[in-house]
DNA sequence: TCTGGGGTCCTAGGACCC
DNA sequence: TCTGGGGTCCTAGGACCC
């Protein structure tokens, strides 16, 4: 199997349909735990988030397929991952055999497993899109053909296990939505390869959950409408969902035929950043809320500049019983990079909520610029800037254009705030 | 599923402008 | 003066995804 050279013979000089491959890791925190603790290979494991070893609390951020054998799920509590699946106690002579391991989440760790996984995507395909830290989209048309998808999509999957030690599940379809329904559809370790003309079939016998971009609201509707299925989806009439849904609607009934125009195009940069945090409890004390929004304030600076953003809009969130999510936000003049500004802000927003219980808060930057061209990304394979013919370059032309307005905005607001623009 | 954290996109009303 | 149409920006909320 040849490592280096990802494209394989039998492809047409004429461009075929487009061929899509979504590549979606399998319990990816779980298989990061794994390569560094081998000896959790096989055995129920649990990563929980806002988890603390030998503490209960915090919520499932991903549980092994040995440890989902005990009705432990994702986003559960992790109280109640502990009553199916009790922790094993390690130091023990002869451990439970009906019990798990529980790891705390460790992001920067698993950022640098996916970081090079990533850079076999990027060898493997002309364009990428990462849609999170475990998934992505890969445009492979001129790559491979449809005679020989399979093989490609193995190659792909065998240089991940191979390179980097984790498995990924491999979707190959002509549109993306079929791609993603494809990699899900034999988790975990799959390789599904929907051809050309077969999508509409391969979606028929899937209930409506099941295709991107119907939740649990979506579902309760289209039940009521008799639709249960994505064949029904597809074979309804697309004025009364459209009635019901507007241009989701649409966007629903075309996906389940397998109608689906959408584009591979390359990760750009984040429109938002945010940091949240909730409390043990609900908190009335508005002092207890403001001294976390602080804290999540300075976080998120710290962020928007080590990513090298500039915001223009700042905004609060609090979330009170029973979960009602409360957003506030603030738009300013010009794009800036302000620490302190973002504290006082967020600090001014969340005063509305003084007098509520509160369960938790976030504070978030949006409106960004990413005046550099490129961001400073740490630990990347540095791809970013490269490749992002589209949508950077539009972005370029336009702000080329209005340079001097933008400018002018800056300088205006350094006179303001006058604090940390230099 | 009484609920963790970080995102995206869409909608809808109001302000404001021409 | 009681009434147009079109466009953009801002804010708040909702649904969804991983």
């Amino acid at each position: 199997m040849p490592s280096g050279d990802a494209t394989l013979p039998g492809v047409d000089d004429e461009r075929p349909d487009q061929i899509v491959l979504h590549v979606d890791m399998d319990c990816f925190y779980a298989a990061c735990e794994r390569l560094r603790e081998p000896q959790l290979r096989g055995e129920p494991l649990v990563v929980g988030m806002g988890y603390e070893p030998g503490d209960d609390i915090g919520a499932v951020a991903t549980a092994s397929y040995e440890a989902r054998e005990y009705g432990v799920e994702s986003a559960m509590a992790i109280s109640e991952a502990l009553d199916r699946l009790p922790r094993l106690d390690e130091d023990a002579a002869d451990p439970d055999e009906s019990a798990g391991y529980y790891r705390p989440v460790d992001l920067d760790f698993y950022q640098s497993v996916a970081a090079e996984v990533k850079a076999i995507l990027h060898d493997c395909a002309d364009t990428v899109r990462e849609v999170s830290i475990d998934e992505a989209y890969l445009d492979v048309t001129d790559r491979t053909g449809w005679e020989v998808a399979e093989g490609f999509g193995r190659h792909v999957k065998n240089r991940i296990e191979r390179e980097v030690g984790v498995v990924a599940s491999v979707g190959v379809a002509p549109t993306l939505s079929a791609a993603k329904v494809a990699s899900d559809y034999d988790k975990p370790d799959g390789l599904v390869v929907i051809e050309p003309g077969e999508v509409a079939e391969f979606f028929a016998p899937l209930s409506v959950e099941e295709v991107h971009g119907v939740g649990p609201v979506t579902a309760r509707t289209l039940r009521e409408l008799g639709i249960e299925t994505a064949g029904d989806l597809a074979a309804a009439d697309p004025h009364e969902l459209v009635d019901r849904f507007g241009d989701r609607g649409r966007e629903l009934y075309d996906r389940a035929r397998g109608a689906d125009t959408r584009e591979v195009t390359p990760t750009g940069d984040p429109k938002s950043l945010s940091r949240e945090s909730a409390f043990a409890d609900a908190v009335e004390d508005p002092e207890r809320k403001r001294e976390q929004v602080r804290a999540l304030a300075e976080a998120v600076a710290t962020r928007a500049q080590s990513k090298g953003a500039l915001y223009r809009t700042i905004g609060v969130k609090a979330v009170t019983p029973p979960y009602d999510v409360n957003t506030r936000e603030r738009s300013l003049p010009g794009p800036i990079d302000d620490a302190d500004l973002i504290e006082e802000i967020a600090l001014e927003l969340i005063a509305e909520f003084d007098d509520d219980r509160v369960r938790k808060v976030g504070v978030r930057v949006s409106n960004l610029e990413f005046p550099s061209g490129e961001q400073a990304r740490l630990g990347g394979w540095d791809q970013d800037t490269e490749g992002d013919d589209s949508e950077a370059a539009g972005r370029q032309a336009e702000s080329t254009t209005d340079d001097p307005d933008r400018s002018a905005l800056a300088d205006d607001r350094s006179g303001q705030s006058s604090l940390t623009d230099f």
